[in-house]
DNA sequence: TTTATTCTTGACAGTATCAGTAGAGATTCC
DNA sequence: GGAATCTCTACTGATACTGTCAAGAATAAA
């Protein structure tokens, strides 16, 4: 009942995003070195969260990463199901959205009593993820002091 | 981030129990065959449960596990983390409760940011399970028209 | 006392998933 | 052209999950 590393790596690096470019393009490089994550790994992570149309970007010097839209609108929610592909403790809810989209994947199925708990936890816990936003994060990392590390590229104007 | 069989079998299987045999001993042949899960299987989550006291056996005839309370002392959470473990959604939370039970499973530990989250998502996930009961769940199953199976035992007196 | 029933314990194995590494290539800017 | 950066696909080692199996111990009933 563990989250995946992705879904992990791929909250903290999308604060650390919005925490340090905003959403200016950020590299990877630079994300992998705050966060301590493997920078080949991230690379994988990311091209989920652009799937998912959280991140857009942009290949070349200057290029990187950058969010698609302003922090307070991405909610871990959203980062969660991008990492993990679903938010569900059970597999034997899947392919119930339109009829017959899978097979049911319990014998049960819908006489099953226990399907509807995991069903709720599923949707309890996507809410509370739902409720927090990127800028939620932002704002209590500042009050913790964590300091924002400015971008090489605009160093030199300062 | 999916519950293993363990917690969903578990659960099955102690609901069938507290349906069909409350708290009178049932064999694992018999939960097995209702429940159509694999009864060597079944004994290994049978022992976990045990363990954690929700279960007490009885060898040779007649013999078999038995809820060790009645049906609406026990809680789908308990069932969980008996079967589970825990009931964490990561690993860089544990060992937290002692000081220094266990090393900080993550290098940021106390000033991640996202630590607080999985946190809180799991105790809130922990509060919805330990808001059920096995009773509650039996309830439903009477009025779903569930059949009880009436116990061998029994029938010759009947 | 014998026998059938039931749980107990530990070992084993196939499969899938996770977490990460790697290489070759495409795009963009200078 | 050359350097920086993302893109795509494949591969791999470790671990956990989901069972199966065998031998044995306890108990009740005949």
């Amino acid at each position: 009942m563990k989250l995946s590393t992705k879904s992990r790596y791929g909250v903290r690096a999308m604060f650390d995003m919005a925490f340090h470019a905003g959403t200016l393009p950020a590299q990877i490089k630079d994300i992998s070195r705050r966060q301590n994550i493997s920078p080949r790994y991230l690379e994988q992570i990311f091209q989920d969260l652009k799937k998912a149309g959280l991140l857009k970007s942009r290949r070349g010097p200057q290029g990187g990463y950058s969010l698609t839209k302003p922090a307070e609108e991405i909610s871990i929610k959203e980062i969660v199901l991008a990492a993990e592909g679903e938010l569900l403790l059970v597999n034997c809810i899947k392919g119930r959205r339109k009829d017959g989209e899978a097979p049911p994947a319990c014998e049960f199925d819908n006489q099953c009593l226990t399907q509807h708990i995991w069903q709720e936890g599923s949707r309890i816990l996507g809410d509370y993820f739902a409720s927090i936003s990127l800028k939620d994060l932002c704002e209590q990392g500042q009050e913790m002091g964590l300091e924002k590390e400015l971008d090489h590229r605009f160093m030199y104007f300062i």
